[in-house]
DNA sequence: CCGAATCCAAATAGATACTG
DNA sequence: CAGTATCTATTTGGATTCGG
């Protein structure tokens, strides 16, 4: 699969045939920052619960659950250097910070629910393999 | 969280009206493994080495370059125990294991490579975000 | 050739306490 | 309210060695 003869979709390929092999492996290696960020615990429950909205700190706290507030402010901030999250922060007292998708925020969502449509419809059937596994071991 | 004033655009949603709050909630648990096994540091590339066909051992270590024997050989046992590979042990000698994409395997590529592209779409402006915020601190 | 086992270093995450 | 600082526990990854 992926090579030029792949699926035929429309999608644009990260393997596209016109590209030397040494760019097919930057274009892989371009992915792999993009998953590590979206695949971590906290950042796509965040990217999620920002969806309908801007957030307070503490109320994105309480959305997610069992979350620490360390993790939130590190996360956050990991968002907000990518680009995907602007911190606004209102001088009030007492003080208040919103945090809410940018564009390139609110863009990220499509292929990561598609990938979360993709682990809704499988979850299943992962469970059942990894049952197996177990039990045959 | 992503409401039902979500952007309403047409892709299939996680967050569909007619599911109670619980089982929003749910869904958004089970996309967390999946983007974890996803979003580690080796599984989309030896999914992706393995999109073209089977592969031995060696073969993977060499393709993907910069794994060690150990990483390989944990991360597709992580792999064969949620159901995406297979691995097929040919009692010969010298010894040889064939590892391929299950059908479930081959699905996951799919939202994957939608991640890609974006990911390849949009990684200049994450790269320019990210140096606009490390100077600016 | 495949890969398990061991050992060690580094990165990561949680709990707790404290500050403007 | 919105964090930071510190300490520790857990996880992760690489290197090396050994076995089937």
């Amino acid at each position: 699969m992926l090579g030029p003869d792949h699926t035929g979709d429309t999608a644009p390929s990260l393997d596209r045939a016109d590209l030397p092999a040494a760019d097919r492996a930057s274009a892989c290696q371009a992915v792999a920052p993009v998953l590590a960020r979206v695949g971590d615990k906290w950042s796509v429950l965040i990217v999620r619960a920002l969806g309908s909205g801007p957030r307070r700190f503490n109320d994105l706290k309480r959305d997610i659950g069992g979350i620490s507030q360390r993790m939130l402010s590190l996360t956050l901030r990991g968002l907000e250097r990518d680009g995907l999250v602007t911190r606004t922060v209102f001088p009030t007292v007492p003080p208040r910070v919103d945090y809410a998708l940018t564009g390139l925020g609110r863009s990220l969502w499509e292929p990561v629910e598609a990938l979360g449509a993709w682990a809704q419809r499988h979850h299943p059937e992962i469970a059942a393999a990894q049952r197996r596994y177990d039990a045959q071991v």
